[in-house]
Formats: C-alpha cells, structure tokens, sequence
DNA sequence: CTCTTTGCAAAACATTTGCATGCCT
DNA sequence: AGGCATGCAAATGTTTTGCAAAGAG
C-alpha cells in the first residue's frame, strides 16, 4: 500500500467528524443508517453509484430502503458532504474533498478513485464572458487510473 | 437582432447540410422525421431537453414518438450530429459546433445558449496525471446569458 | 415528548426493448 | 426488393411522494 496523492486523503475518522459537523450544523440527526452511509464514503474516498451504495448497505446489516439512500444521498450532497457527478449515464457519489479548496478532478471511470487537479480554468475565461452572470463550472477529466490502466 | 458570437453561429442551412453528411456517412437514412428533428436543432442553436424536442415535433405535425425520438436523439450524438451534456438534473442536446475546432462553452442554465470559450485547461493538467490514461474530459461554465441576466 | 427519519408501496418520470408495419434508397 | 426506421405497448430503471410507524435529541 503506498500512499499516492496523500494530499487529499484524509482518514476515515477525519471524514467522518467533518460529515457528522455538517449534519448537525444543518439540523440533520445523527441516525445509525447515516453513520453506515458515511462509513462506506469515508472508508472508500472515490466515487459510487447509487445502487452501489445500497448494495453495500443491504449486505450484511438490514437494508436500507432504496428512497431513504436516495434521500440520504441527495441530502447529503446538499449539504456539502458528498460530491455528485455524473458520468457513464449515472448519478455518481462521493465523500467532499477536505480542506474544502477550490479544486478539480481526474476520475477514473472504472474504480471511480480520483486524482486531483490544481489547474482552475477560469482565471482564464472572464474575458469571454462580460455580460453574463456566472454561477458555476465544472471541469473534470476522464480516464484510467494508472492502476487501472495497467489492469487492463 | 444582433450578430453576437457569429464566430460559431452558422446559418440553418449549414448545419442541416453537414448534419446530412453525417448521417449519410454514418449509414443512416434521411427520413422527414429526422428532417424535422435536424430543423429544430439548426433553426435554434442552443440546448434542449428530450421533452422539449418531443414536443415540438408533435405541435402541428403528427407526433414522432418518444422512443423514435430518444433514439434520434442518441443516435445523433453518437455519431456528431449533437452534443449532449447534463445540467439541471436533466439530459441536454445541442446541434454540434462547425467547424469542429477544440473549444468550450458557456452554458445559459435558463435559456440554453451557449457562448464559446477559447481557453482549454488540458495543456495544464498533464503533469499531474502521469500514468493515467485520459480517455476525455469536460469543461463547462454555467450561469445566465447576458439577455437573461438582464431579464431577470 | 416532539420532530425528524425511515420503510413500504405506489406513483412519476425517463429511457429502452421487441416486434410488426412502413418507408427510404 | 431489402433493410433500416418507426410506432405501439410494455418493460426497465431511477428517483419521488404520501403516509404510518420508529427513533433521535
């Protein structure tokens, strides 16, 4: 196990205090099934699929149903503790990047893992755009961990 | 009316001419359904939703169905006819850019005009993704066109 | 004790598929 | 004529909703 990237990954017990911050500082409870849900994304610091998710949820331990992951999900997106994105034509999940700076993404689309990118494209794009109001971007790249890549 | 961003704004007639080459090179065939489809795209170059088009096929004429239209729809960006991304929690089409230079766009979350940005973040990036292996990537700015941000 | 969260079931919605008929080339 | 395109209807898959019961603070 070597540590590549350790800039962004940060323990699972740091993932998890930060996640249970932002529930309660949103007036969210702190429920079993929630912990579960942030056990596997603070574990596994990469993107999943919903059904993914519930899978795992539903493996061992009672299930949660399907409408509580996804309002879980959504909610928790929200509210800043999960990244969502979309690629391959899913919704995909992720714990927040922690410290919160400004950053973007390469992801891997078979394991979902992500490397991250210290390059912000919009310092240079102002000038294309007077008169617009912006409100968001999104820049991401697509491909092959190098673990993965060398798999296939 | 005026020409901004004509860079990238060609006539109706020039999108609907290259689109028919793509089809035909592609091995499709040129039914006055996809006719209508290719009007609607060429005539408005900016983005819809799949509802959006599946109306406006049934608002005089005799409806195209949903399934001939999600095909059409997909079929079409698959081989170049549209570019499709995702926003607002939704699937989004767009008759493709000509000529087909490398760019980005500014997105307009309300009306879904684009304007180009010339900027590519790629060239940045490399460096910090050895041994992956890029297969794509995306670059969009969202916010609200100058004509909607006035409106608004 | 109160209000949120959960489960269940069903609804809503978007997309896909199989198959018979119809239309381009 | 032959093969792709289309419509219909139904299947699929994902996400949402309403409501009653259970759990957290």
């Amino acid at each position: 196990m070597t540590h590549s990237h350790s800039e962004t990954v940060h323990s699972p017990d740091e993932m998890t205090q930060r996640a249970y911050e932002l529930l309660k500082e949103s007036g969210f409870k702190l429920t079993k099934k929630r912990r579960e849900l942030i056990d596997i994304f603070s574990n596994d610091q990469r993107y999943f699929k919903a059904t993914e998710i519930h899978e795992r949820l539903s493996a061992d331990r009672p299930t949660m149903s399907y409408n509580t992951t996804y309002r879980n999900l959504y909610d928790f997106a929200e509210i800043g503790i999960l990244e969502m994105t979309e690629y391959n034509q899913e919704q995909m999940f992720k714990v927040s990047c922690f410290p919160n700076t400004h950053h973007h993404h390469f992801i891997c689309t078979q394991c979902g893992k992500v490397i991250p990118i210290h390059a912000c494209p919009m310092d240079q794009v102002e000038s294309d755009l007077s008169g617009a109001e912006i409100q968001s971007h999104r820049f991401e790249v697509f491909g092959l961990c190098p673990q993965c890549a060398q798999a296939g």
